[in-house]
DNA sequence: CCTCCATCGTTGACGACCTCCACGATACCG
DNA sequence: CGGTATCGTGGAGGTCGTCAACGATGGAGG
């Protein structure tokens, strides 16, 4: 039990991990410069994008694994952009619906182009069928993640109300 | 043409990638308070200490994908705490080769369990087969970096010119 | 109705981390 | 010998992660 070399850290999944996330976050912003957005706010556009209603910044927040108080700026940007608005909610007068504009839908088609693009490179090395393995392991991953990844989410446990839910009415 | 939606996100390998490291390394982070060190330090000390006579900040950099001047950081502080110390090289004056001192070794074998131990919260859902899996793709996909990770490596590509030439093993 | 407490967004602070640039010392090539 | 490249180092500037606190609101209970 002397020896036990841990590993060589280059076999170490932690390593790895952040190692190949660096490596194609980096190029992913490297690719995205060119319509003046970074990953995370590329991120925040989407799933903007993505909810016909908007989406809470609590749920930003919970998705992206940031503080709250992170997805603050990052609104600011995409709204000082003009490719993302602020909307009251008609239910919660505290919460603030995050809706992308007519221009950020555009933006966030072309930037997802340019950004698949670029994390294209690093991902030279994958064929179709081992991305789609890769995507399985780390959704496993994040899926059984026992520590709590989101900083700010304190005590936010447990299922979602009804995050995705059609609105009503 | 379709609407191509990039992807629902939690699809995109990018974000998988950054999350999971993100978790993971968080934890592992967590875990090595206990021993004073943080995720950078501990790789530092692990190379240090698997490296008979001892690596060059250089290589130290290369390996872990850092710009040199982080290197030197992190060595001071491992320096600082009488983990490691540099050595002259006898070969080249400019060089310093960084090697672990006996202390260094010890807390190196604990630390190892410790980080190990905090990781595997979030690798629950991840059986040995599938480690390796996850091990093997992340392997290749750093293997085939188009781009060039590390910052302050600048023209210093070399080792690998033959993009995946045979990858038979 | 009124009070206590949880939640949402926001702000501020602080440290960790990344990226680039420049420098002195040394090695190496011709 | 001169010119160029490399190693370690220092510093500036910007991004990111974490935490603590606050006002505004919502919700439960008396």
């Amino acid at each position: 039990m002397e020896v036990l070399m841990g590993q060589p850290l280059t076999d170490d999944l932690g390593f790895l991990l952040s190692r190949a996330s660096g490596v194609v976050v980096r190029a992913t912003n490297a690719a995205l410069v060119e319509h003046g957005l970074r990953v995370r706010q590329y991120s925040v556009l989407v799933l903007a994008a993505d909810a016909a209603e908007g989406i809470t910044q609590r749920e930003l927040a919970d998705v992206l694994g940031l503080d709250p108080s992170q997805v603050v700026l990052l609104v600011d940007e995409l709204a000082a952009s003009g490719l993302v608005e602020r909307r009251p909610s008609s239910t919660d007068r505290r919460t603030k619906l995050v809706a992308a504009t007519p221009r950020g839908r555009e933006v966030r088609s072309a930037a997802a182009r340019t950004a698949a693009d670029g994390a294209g490179g690093p991902l030279a090395g994958l064929d179709q069928a081992e991305r789609a393995q890769l995507r399985e392991l780390l959704g496993r991953l994040l899926a059984t993640g026992g520590a709590p990844d989101a900083p700010g989410s304190r005590g936010r446990s447990g299922s979602a109300p009804r995050t995705g839910a059609e609105p009503e009415r």
